[in-house]
DNA sequence: ATGAAAGCGCTAACAT
DNA sequence: ATGTTAGCGCTTTCAT
């Protein structure tokens, strides 16, 4: 039936029913000891009256909101997405909500939610960031805190997922090598998280070992905060233009790999005939760009899975391991054929 | 300085700076009635113990939480995330976080969410989403809601931001029918939304305002809960395979859209030339695909602003428009060149 | 300018 | 099997 203001309390139905407080929560947790009259007289005035239960209250008294903060840099790039669709849905089955917050790679927002995050008293935290520059010993609240994908340099002891960037980043090179390619352009961020870093690294190392030198002229930045293909678009076009040699690219993300892909067509280079592109994610983007993209793919799924797991271990005080690093592989389309 | 244990509660603060809890409550609140050098030494004892006040205790006292529900079919869509970013940077910069829920186009886990987001005292509730079928007594709570994009089918008095599907459905069309197409599928969900309806209530329109008729055989139905390009591709190529001719195809979002121009192209069919296509929402996909794809352009940023907008006047206790239709318009490319 | 105290809606310990 | 009560950490009267 209905009821239309302010939702009834507990201490309305213990009223209606006849009880005390302490026995409609009792039947309301199931916690036993009481009647199984007393348990219908109750539940029939819940369900007249529509009472659902103050959280706001209950987190007070248990100290606990079940409810989880979930900082990521941009929840439009697939990658982001995925990873959060599935840790919403991980967390909802274990009875957490979660709090989303976009820091779109911004230090100061990054921080400003983590407060916030705090001060909600969320029971833990999935940062996807690695602008979380809080001092050492000033994590406050000591929340438990899962990084995934990315981390701060300094944040000593606090678990977290990643891929095989390095690993990624070499896969990728070398295919580009064994393809021919010999003048391999990095696209990447201005100042990118640690996780592309690592990827930066690999491409090196690949470079390398397969007796190639590393050319600054060909490390492209990208100075957006947040990656967006058009500016990719833009500034290879650029590059293009200034007369920079490559036949070869390896793109930080789809996203920028797609914009690459886009400047090469308005340039009428051809892909792959005259340059080859590697992406990295195998996102959707990757398997719909023409031609389709060749990506290093990551598993956002079990990135995910694995850190709503440590996540849920710490908030039930158990140990879990600092570093736990996901396998990629190398996915091969027509941008490298 | 460190802190690591629990955090500290306004009363420590109240004991450390030797005053009593209702000045630390001023302080921290700027309500004045204090003294500048009370104000001082609060604040200090404050920042060397980082003090970060219980919301949890707040939102019991004042009876409202700063937090917004948001449900949403599926945050991995272009569509849903754009305007999932933008609505939860406008209520940050209002000072509210958000839950967010994919309920996945589920029913059941949409009024599950409901309930949660409900218990939880969220001050209002975003709903993308036309599966939460309270019954119209049973609204639970009396939470402001505004709906973007979709609504129940009997959902009388909750103001709702939408976009002009039929105008959109119209317009597609006939752009289809302008460059020659006199067969044209429609690509749809099997139970889908009203806003996708009305997309085909607008592709029906057009057809008879030209004297085509609709024919069910051109209705292309997806069974899948989520729009996954897989599954568009999939169908796509059986309809093509069972020997259903068409020369245009109206999708009812980009992310099918762009199914369908792999499915075309896997069968080597060509588009625009042999079959001309338009999708609905210029996303990204649209952007990247090949051929580029027209498609019917939406203002996600638009939509979630004004949703927001409404939402935080009903929270406000001010009146709304019950139906905000926010424009759409047509983007040609390629793909009906 | 400051403090004491009530109370928000719950849970849990302790009666009975 | 059921009730009474303290208290979680705040805000907010009402005193002083």
């Amino acid at each position: 039936m209905a009821q239309s203001k302010r939702p009834i309390s507990m201490r309305e139905v213990a009223e209606l029913a006849g009880v005390s407080i302490a026995t409609v929560s009792r039947v309301i947790n199931g916690l036993g000891g009481f009647s199984e009259e007393t348990r219908e007289r109750v539940e029939k005035v819940i369900k007249e009256n529509g009472y659902i239960a103050n959280q706001a209250a209950k987190s007070l008294r248990e100290a606990r909101t079940r409810t989880i903060g979930m900082i990521v840099p941009d929840i439009t790039n697939d990658f982001f997405s995925t990873l959060a669709l599935q840790a919403e849905r991980a967390f909802a089955d274990e009875g957490y909500s979660v709090l989303i917050c976009n820091d779109e790679n911004d230090a100061e927002r990054g921080e400003h939610y983590l407060r916030t995050l705090i001060s909600k008293r969320v029971d833990g935290i999935i940062c996807i960031s690695g602008r979380t520059t809080f001092d050492e010993d000033e994590v406050p609240g000591n929340v438990p805190i899962v990084y995934v994908d990315r981390f701060p340099e300094r944040s000593a002891d606090i678990p977290r997922v990643i891929s095989d960037d390095l690993r990624g980043g070499r896969l990728a090179t070398e295919h580009l090598i064994e393809h021919g390619c010999e003048r391999i352009a990095f696209m990447t961020g201005a100042h990118s998280a640690i996780s592309v870093q690592n990827r930066g690294i690999g491409y090196e190392q690949a470079l390398e070992a397969h007796g190639l030198a590393v050319d600054p002229g060909l490390r492209i930045e990208l100075k957006g905060r947040v990656r967006r293909f058009q500016e990719a678009r833009e500034t290879l076009s650029e590059v293009i233009n200034s007369g920079v040699e490559f036949d070869g690219i390896f793109a930080m993300n789809d996203v920028i790999a797609v914009g690459a892909l886009l400047a090469l067509c308005d340039a009428g280079i051809r892909v792959p005939e005259d340059v080859k592109v590697v992406g990295f994610d195998d996102s959707i983007y990757a398997s719909i760009a023409t031609p389709a993209l060749s990506s290093v793919r990551r598993f956002p799924e079990q990135m995910a899975r694995h850190g709503c797991d440590a996540l849920l271990s710490l908030i039930e005080g158990n140990d879990v391991e600092l570093e736990d690093t996901v396998p990629v592989e190398l996915v091969m389309r027509e941008s490298t054929r």
